[in-house]
DNA sequence: CTGTTAGCGCCTTCAG
DNA sequence: CTGAAGGCGCTAACAG
């Protein structure tokens, strides 16, 4: 029914490992044989096996790339910078390695189970985006599928995420391992974004600032929280808990919690949120109780995601390269590019102070 | 090195046979040989070997979803619905299908070239998302393909995009065809949304309506582009040619578009974008000429993202169901629920009006 | 440069 | 209900 190699084989009057070389182009083939050969996977619409040929050479063209929320931008832009790294030529048969997004949903149950489904599938690379569940269990599971993984010649790369806690940092560092052995993170340094943030509002002059942090338990919500406390506590301006609530990284929240902040404390000049979407939901809120920002409130988000500057004052928050950074992710993924000494780099926010923060009245 | 399958029947002290047995859960196996094999599989940590059991089953837990942009909520958000309804139990092995997006960029090569690698790892089902490239070639070319997939097992449905031309209707549509054969289409009605939409203009009493279309060769930029005209037609409005304008479905194609807009019709009154992002970059635009939103231009949108809401003042637009029916599509895809009569299915879209459109002065 | 020979790890009839 | 045997389609040593 469907046409095998054997088929393509006969057709050009060669032998199956000729034509398994010629489309793997990883050996020396006569110009004509190869010419003959491709001109009946042509004829014969051939399409290779990959599961096949994947059990048979041990490895694959997959590359799994894990991210949290899919219909968020802020991963919807690493992935997609990711793929266009490793979407191009320079994977095994057919000459195309294919990325594929795997959605989490935020589910440390989910994240395992993409984990064992690619360990399964011997995918050549994996790519971790995002902050990570800080649950100590959990991290133990992943870091161990991790280093199956690694340890089975999967390269993983962390983008957006940090270093395994516990994980020794790589040994040497010094010339180009061609071993992908190693874990290779990326990190986004969201407690300096979140301290500069925060600064930049106290340099205005603001004194109580309400701050709208992301859900518990992961490492982004708290290192940006701790920037923010760290600047508070720099400047010694008091930190008052009753200005912190933690809800999920959507509109929703940052609605419902700037509403909340509003009724706890009427005295807040600033509110500063866990990322721009909730950013966004906190200037609704603000709206709806008739306030004007900045100059009833001022407010902060964080990433700078597109619409972040159509905003009505347009956002100040602190950017993060997304796009470089998955880049980067994709070209170490396929080891087109070697990891950065010591297996870990840190990626550099830039605030952006645009017109939704001002001196408080 | 690694584990296989015989490993853990050698442990379990069975035959490898049941092993797969009770991996897959196809077959009865006793209570207690269950137990033991599981056991065995737990303590081994063993995990199945995906190509080789895709190779001897000919069929595999992949489903692809092929989206034309990730970075775009528009398709992030069908991908999440499509695979939220795919991820669960059900598969083969291990109980988990793997649901995996892949991102064209919009370009038609990689979309052929990500429907050769989902045939290469023989897929169970395939769904492609978003409007499609009208162009001949290329189409016959996709749709050779598609066709080939769907004859090869794999079930292929279509989210948001029109069914194939010249393809045939499924014939019958009676009961439910185990056969996953059919080709499924659950398109999206662009073209009666976008004639809603300019009717509520011309309704508020706006004649002079700029269209901001999207890229050329679109089906989705052509039919809402013809729904707009159809509404001009149906009013006896002028189509002035001069007030429709072209670009990519991006913010900066709607803010480029506005100013070549204002400077072509210093008359006009409103402003219609192919979609939301578009309407953002128009407003910006707006903004930047000093003109207000609706006062002096009002602003149409289409798809209604999240963020749209967000917009100041809110934006009025054409809300697809996006999660909807990418669930729908999930299912369809994963054979949970039968396709509708015909194959075919349109899901309507819904206007909703709001602060970002009223009457001209 | 090319053909031959063995598997890769699993599933699936077929017996028992 | 369980074991034994063959093969899925391809690649990777080896020989030539």
């Amino acid at each position: 029914m469907t046409v095998t190699l054997s088929d393509v084989a006969a057709r050009a009057r060669v032998s199956p490992a000729t034509v398994s070389r010629v489309l793997n182009g990883n050996y020396p083939v006569a110009a004509e044989t190869r010419e003959r050969v491709l001109r009946a996977v042509d004829e014969l619409d051939y399409v290779l096996n990959g599961p096949a040929s994947a059990l048979a050479a041990a490895t694959s063209d997959l590359v799994g790339i894990l991210v949290n929320d899919i219909a968020d931008p802020f991963f919807g832009i690493m992935a997609g910078a990711i793929q266009s790294e490793i979407g191009g030529p320079g994977g095994r048969a057919g000459g195309e390695r294919m990325a594929v997004v795997c959605n989490t949903g935020g589910s440390p149950e989910r994240e395992l189970t993409y984990l064992t489904l690619l360990q399964r599938q011997r995918a050549a690379a994996v790519v971790l985006t995002g902050g990570a569940i800080e649950d100590e269990e959990h991290g133990a599971a992943v870091a161990a599928k991790l280093r199956r993984l690694t340890s089975a010649g999967t390269r993983v790369v962390l983008c957006g995420r940090p270093p395994l806690p516990g994980e020794p940092v790589k040994s040497g560092g010094g010339a180009a391992d061609a071993e992908g052995g190693g874990l290779v993170a990326l990190t986004f340094d969201n407690r300096g974004g979140g301290r500069h943030l925060t600064e930049h509002l106290i340099g205005l002059g603001h004194r109580r600032i309400g701050y709208i942090a992301g859900p518990r338990e992961r490492t982004t919500t708290r290192h940006r929280l701790e920037g923010h406390r760290d600047a508070l506590a720099a400047h010694g301006v008091e930190d008052d808990p009753l200005l912190t609530v933690h809800g999920p990284y959507d509109r929703a929240s940052g609605h419902g919690a700037t509403l909340e902040l509003l009724d706890r404390a009427r005295d807040l000049t600033a509110i500063v949120a866990a990322n721009d979407t909730v950013a966004l939901g906190a200037c609704a809120a603000l709206r709806e109780r008739g306030l004007r920002i900045p100059d009833d409130v001022s407010v902060a988000g964080f990433d700078d995601l597109p619409f972040s500057i159509d905003a009505v004052p347009a956002l100040t928050t602190v950017r993060l390269p997304l796009h470089d950074a998955g880049a980067w992710a994709g070209r170490i993924a396929t080891g087109r590019e070697s990891p950065p000494a010591g297996g870990i780099a840190t990626v550099q926010g830039e605030l952006m102070v645009r017109g939704s923060t001002a001196r408080p009245r």
